[in-house]
DNA sequence: AAAGTTTTGTACAAGTTTTGTCAATGGACA
DNA sequence: TGTCCATTGACAAAACTTGTACAAAACTTT
């Protein structure tokens, strides 16, 4: 075989997602493995070698216990994998079939159990790289639960926590991103298919400010508009003054939401102010502006000439569009 | 037979469905399965018997009592199958691995004015701020042409008119966002829709580097690639190198596409180069990098360590890409 | 239909094994 | 020099085993 290629023990490590520690009891104990060694007695693993120990990492994930996998040949470990029928975690259970009520959302009521683990399956997956699981289980949540519960209740709250996590170091920006993609699909379906259900209610434009890229917010927001019978333009991240006044006007918008990202600190504020202060010179007075975000807090002392609004959460925001029927 | 396989008794839990606690019960009681001990007394199923507690459990589950069928053979419990009519478990012998024979598409088979109208009904609706046209146009482009059709011959091409329009002034940047907003929701779900399928092909990791937040190019590329059969782990816009590494290590990737802006000039190829060589560095040779976009001109001339191709136009990377059989 | 019996899944306790991780020490690497 | 790696020993949590017990469900008899 071509050996050629050595690879040191971290960097099997971060390609198996095992602990070094693990990777060297394995192979002190059942001789999953037997690297070379170099002269100085550092482990020197070959593409064929990381090939099993990846193998056999994703076996014991799935319930194996290494001790009884660790001395199979290679084709018995494939043979294994194969033999995965679907029997991977089911939630399965319960009448799942929430009606789609538009009206009435019993947020409060308490989903419990069934949503927690819906929510730990989804970050689970995220955790342990299983990035099909990941979308399965994220369409699972989306279709057994109503669509304010997992917005709400689910999304919106994982990327707060694994914003957290990513800065405390203990989840990577990959995985971060890999989130974002995964769920920006999904909303992006969802938005796209409720646009299509006739409304009566608000004409609503979302967008974020030039130069701000943060786009769930609104995203969710928007979301959340168009259940309640509103009408959407959603403009999206990045968007210029006289764009986003120009949308206002050919869109004929009441209300316009605008995100605001948890970066808009001290400078950046300011920016937001004439921007805000910008758009609002150029619209009649009947037009009202939501502000929401994590950037908001900044803003909430700075007077404004119009009716500007600041939305402390995706909750009240679903709350005060709730409220609003023509 | 499957002598070799050695399953734990969590194993065989989750593939029947049924408890440790039963299993164990049914054992005790009745001898349902006698399994091979470990020297300290660990229970080890093999695959026939995981699959007679399989054909037991469903056997129970259909109303029979376990106590009266536990000790039958294996054949007379699949006599019990075809009397209740319940459909016999796969023979769950031999690789899954269907061949996955990729039609191929016919791209140059002219869907002629058919096309060009569809195109223009999009266009048309977007110049008119038509957003409701916007998306029925767009929604019956995307299911009444073949899928690479839909993003060779109209998507793409349109992202370059309406970026040519909106530079001379003709078209507002709303409407290229409004445009953007709208195709990324659709591309979104076809991608997620498409990654369901089960592929046999290369493992791809799409990209664009950090600090470049044009998506639609690697978009578009990882939707033709998931329609060749391959493997896709679409990461998105903006990812730090150490993170591209890291997504490549653990997805196992063969091929790493990069997608880069239209804005990458003088300045930015400098660090688009340094980028691309600081991920090489990291990566075994044997994963090749495919640029593309309309930066690579300003990277044609640099020369890498590994294998980096340069990527023309979609056109090209679809040919490359549905050439790549493995 | 009610009462009694059997079947059967689950729960608990107590002891054993498995397994990932950690700490300490010493050498190697850059 | 500070980071990475190897070895050994130890440890605690998780998983598994045996045995007993119990209550709900299913079946039988009255």
């Amino acid at each position: 075989m071509g050996e050629l290629n050595r690879h040191n023990i971290k960097i099997v490590a971060q390609a198996t997602g095992l602990s070094p520690e693990a990777i060297r009891a394995w192979e002190t104990r059942y001789q999953a493995v037997t690297p070379e060694r170099a002269e100085t007695g550092r482990r020197l693993y070959s593409q064929s070698e990381l090939e099993r120990l990846r193998l056999l990492a994703k076996l014991v994930q799935a319930g194996h216990r290494i001790g009884n996998i660790a001395r199979l040949a290679d084709e018995d470990l494939k043979a294994l994998f194969s033999d995965f029928g679907v029997e991977l975690p089911l939630p399965s259970s319960g009448p799942h079939s929430a009606p789609l009520n538009v009206p009435e959302f019993p947020l409060d009521a308490d989903e419990g159990p069934e949503l927690s683990r819906a929510y730990a399956l989804v970050l689970e997956a995220l955790r342990d790289f299983q990035w099909e699981d990941l979308s399965n289980h994220l369409f699972y949540a989306r279709t057994a639960f109503a669509l304010p519960v997992f917005v709400l209740k689910i999304i919106a709250p994982m990327f707060q926590e694994v914003g957290l996590l990513v800065a405390r170091g203990e989840m990577s920006v990959a995985q971060e991103h890999t989130l974002s993609a995964t769920v920006r699909n999904h909303l992006g379906t969802i938005l796209e298919n409720l646009k299509m259900r006739p409304s009566n209610g608000h004409r609503i434009v979302f967008a974020t400010q030039e130069g701000d890229l943060h786009e769930f917010g609104i995203l969710l927001a928007a979301i959340l508009a168009l259940l309640h019978g509103h009408k959407v333009h959603y403009l999206g991240p990045n968007v210029p003054a006289p764009d986003l006044v120009l949308s206002v006007r050919r869109f004929n918008a009441d209300i316009v939401v605008l995100g605001t990202s948890p970066a808009t600190k001290h400078l950046n504020r300011i920016s937001l102010a004439i921007y805000v202060q910008d758009v609002l010179n150029q619209l009649l007075p009947s037009v009202s502006i939501w502000m929401g975000g994590e950037g908001v807090a900044a803003l909430s002392s700075v007077h404004f000439s119009h009716d500007v609004r600041f939305v402390p959460s995706l909750g009240d925001f679903q709350d005060w569009v709730s409220g609003l029927r023509k």
